[in-house]
DNA sequence: CACACAAATTGATCACTATTTCATTGCGAC
DNA sequence: GTCGCAATGAAATAGTGATCAATTTGTGTG
């Protein structure tokens, strides 16, 4: 078959994309191939690589995608927070409540490992920045007299530690240790924490 | 060809671990393939079915060999220790050297995913158990009064938030908020938990 | 309107993958 | 001995990502 013309570029790419957001949701990473990708938007396996470098491409795409609207969410549980700590407990229960709802799409961010010695495109490092970036907000709140190192320092070592609890407790490997409830366990590191680091200036 | 009995079926499962093992050491577990396996072995694909019911139980046999490792490299760190948060610092210092030094190995056991609603063998959640009783143990020090969900729950806690550093570092998504140290973020997060811990007993 | 050219699309193809099937083989029991 | 059965692995099955020649089609030019 020659040219369609039916849909620009740019609109088979979102429509790529958004097909492929379905399958990972529904079938996980793994799930996803080229040939299902393009049988749902009507073409053959062929044309995805007209629309993208390869699978890795789309796949960053799907990823970015998740990565705004976990962005988002994050914002609609921070409006109200009137407290640093507030904020912080706020973001780790959404961070918590996003990777549980979108458990598979939200795997896919750190299952998915592009090859070794390929960098990351800005417009998608921008996209985790501009999450760090609310972490630092409260953090920074918390600790007026610190220097921009030790800024990030703790910035980093918080959403680490929430991460990891939402991470072994997506994969299922926390309740081998025989704690069930996540939502305890972030409030309890954050609040540890926090106590720490306002003890100081009190 | 028919049955050659050279080995016996353990031999055969033990050959086709550490095969597989040093697979994923070099190649990583996108790069573990029946046919390299059992190539190794001078074997056929094939054959690897009747030693185990599928690639998926050959890795996680792999797995249990690495956190076995693991638990030893953590010993030998923990040995010299003399109060319970340094015990704690080269649990996580060692949780991160051991995570760093066998990256692949370390990564093949988060990254794989059993099917969902196949349990994990209790020969495997042993393994597991057994890692969390040496975080356990100066956690219950630190804090002699709380009572047991407490003591699980700082437990959950610490070690997730360990985790989630060594995660986030290995799979180089840490730099992408500008640090760079996370021997750093380890010391900062423990030092900040074990003061606030012991900031009510003192 | 006709023609040429460029762009889009496909299906076949390549080199792979995990898993299953099944004819063949060697061993143990009788 | 020889017979049956279990172990074995080559081949078949049904996929995978990626590539590319061939073909069809839209479009701009004369």
């Amino acid at each position: 078959m020659g040219r369609r013309n039916e849909h620009s570029r740019e609109e088979l790419q979102e429509m790529a994309i958004s097909a492929a957001e379905a399958i990972i949701a529904s079938e996980g990473l793994r799930g996803l191939t080229a040939r299902k990708v393009a049988g749902q938007l009507g073409y053959s396996a062929g044309s995805l690589y007209m629309m993208f470098n390869g699978l890795d491409e789309l796949i960053l795409h799907v990823n970015a995608r998740t990565l705004g609207r976990l962005a988002k969410n994050l914002d609609s549980h921070t409006m109200t927070a009137e407290t640093p700590l507030a904020a912080l407990r706020a973001l780790a229960h959404g961070y918590l409540e996003f990777a549980m709802h979108e458990q598979t799409r939200w795997r896919a961010v750190f299952d998915h490992q592009l090859n070794r010695e390929t960098k990351l495109p800005s417009w998608y490092t921008d996209t985790v920045n501009a999450l760090m970036e609310r972490v630092r907000n409260p953090v920074s709140t918390l600790l007026p007299n610190s220097t921009h190192a030790e800024l990030m320092l703790k910035t980093t070592a918080v959403w680490s530690a929430v991460h990891g609890v939402c991470e072994l407790n997506v994969g299922r490997k926390l309740d081998v240790g025989g704690v069930n409830n996540p939502s305890q366990v972030l409030d309890s590191l954050l609040d540890d924490l926090v106590q720490t680091w306002t003890r100081g200036t009190q």
